[in-house]
DNA sequence: CGGCACGTTGAAGTGACTCAATTCGCGTGG
DNA sequence: CCACGCGAATTGAGTCACTTCAACGTGCCG
């Protein structure tokens, strides 16, 4: 018999407020009344070295996870003991969401590096959900961006060339990374060339192959965990790189670019 | 400039409601209050035949699909005109729910037959899910759902050979095609060897390399369009077919029990 | 009956994989 | 401070599998 587990240890905590209602106010506006209960959302926070798992594949959290620093990767365990990775998460994410509605983890979520990570209790979450729909619609945005990334990834490891996967890639984490912030021609990707190829399908040799060419071109690079972004332009050419599925716009900005093709 | 549209034409349709609230009843439980809201969503239904878009990359839509008949794929259509698949939809399936929060679609939903379908008033969603918090969690667990497959077919098309892709596809559809209904060995998959390629990241030659082997160990077969189960335990064992991901529990933490805590 | 799209099959090319050896980077311990 | 060790990166060689190309067969619809 499974026995609900008391929020012990839960407590609001400002650091986690203040990110967690920046994080939604990204996704949609909010009221005074909307960040107060927000703010009320009790938290634990945690720490997880390399390696280690946030949630993993089987388990029933009864909380979500918050990422407040370093880098998480989902990642599917095949029967085989092979791993796939299915996205990166940055500080600000919430990858965990969707426990909040299907109980059952499919996946798992490791640390690429030192991570901290705050829990947030579902229970708190439902009730926020309830008591101020807005913050609902917010919170509802980020799953369906995920999955927009999801979508992006079949494309990406089905559709291009390993170059071409792992520019996307490059384009794909830099743009994430520097959303807003000042302008960096660098951003963190603490992965070696083997786990590059367990996130595009391919080997650690047709990765290294692949960064070689960047390198050669000139457009990026990727040294002691970090990208090094050399020529965006050509980097985004490369990777036939198209920011729309990211989804940018908050509530109703227009994005545009005329949609081409057949 | 882009003008609201009025929703001419767009009424409550027994038909429609009818598959409506027994679609959100297999993701929730409902009140009697929550039926009844949902039978009042206005919705116009069309047809498409072969080939024709219920939504394309780029649009802005006011309105979400409802499939009632027929089959749908959603696609990615590439800089340089091909096509990537993403996901197959079935009768009963909301496969656009994101573009409620989403407004630019980033993908297209094209029918593989004659499709009958149903256009959702976006506005009146999300009064519906303002006011029926029950049928809102209901509704979110839709795209969560379709995330998960969106997982999975990452991992299908980057770490599995071509014969095991297949065959998880074949038993992905299935699965999906018979989810509690009577009996049977085969389902409908209206798709070209050429397309099962886009889907899979492989060549039209090597869906046919790979459906041959198929054949000729007797676990499935693929004829006019419908998918021909010959023996269910070997294509699971040759596909490492997990259910899991599908998320077949109807979520009772949420209409059951409130929440807990606070 | 004719056309066209799709399925089937064979053959050849090529690109990604495995295997293997060497180097590099960095942290540890002497 | 330097030697060592280990994991990761780098590089080359050879194999294999998927792709492309091309020809032919088949079934369906006009």
């Amino acid at each position: 018999m499974r026995v609900a587990i008391m929020p012990e240890g839960y407590v609001p905590r400002d650091e986690v407020s203040d990110l967690l209602v920046s994080k939604t106010a990204r996704h949609g506006t909010l009221t005074a009344a909307d960040r107060a209960a927000i703010r009320g959302v009790r938290a634990k926070v945690s720490e997880l070295s390399v390696g280690q798992d946030a949630v993993r594949q089987g388990d029933r959290p009864e909380v979500a996870v918050f990422l407040l620093d370093g880098m998480l990767a989902r990642y599917h365990t095949l029967p085989t003991g092979d791993r796939q990775y299915l996205s990166l998460h940055l500080a600000g994410d919430l990858p965990d969401l969707q426990s909040l509605f299907l109980t059952t983890m499919d996946h798992s979520l490791g640390a690429l590096n030192r991570v901290r990570l705050a829990r947030l209790l579902h229970s708190d979450l439902r009730s926020l959900i309830l008591k101020r729909p807005g913050v609902g619609f917010a919170l509802w945005r980020v799953p369906l961006v995920d999955a927009a990334i999801f979508r992006q990834a079949i494309t990406n490891n089905s559709a291009r060339e390993p170059v071409a996967r792992l520019a996307h890639l490059f384009c794909e984490v830099f743009h994430r990374s520097r959303a807003g912030i000042a302008p960096d021609r660098s951003c963190p990707l603490p992965m070696s060339q083997a786990q590059l190829g367990q996130i595009l399908g391919l080997s650690s040799i047709s990765i290294h192959r692949a960064l070689t060419a960047l390198r050669k071109e000139g457009s990026a690079d990727l040294r002691k965990g970090r990208i090094e972004i050399l020529d965006w332009r050509s980097l985004v050419r490369r990777a036939a790189f198209d920011p729309l599925y990211l989804h940018p716009e908050k509530d109703s900005v227009i994005a545009q670019r005329p949609f081409r093709g057949r």
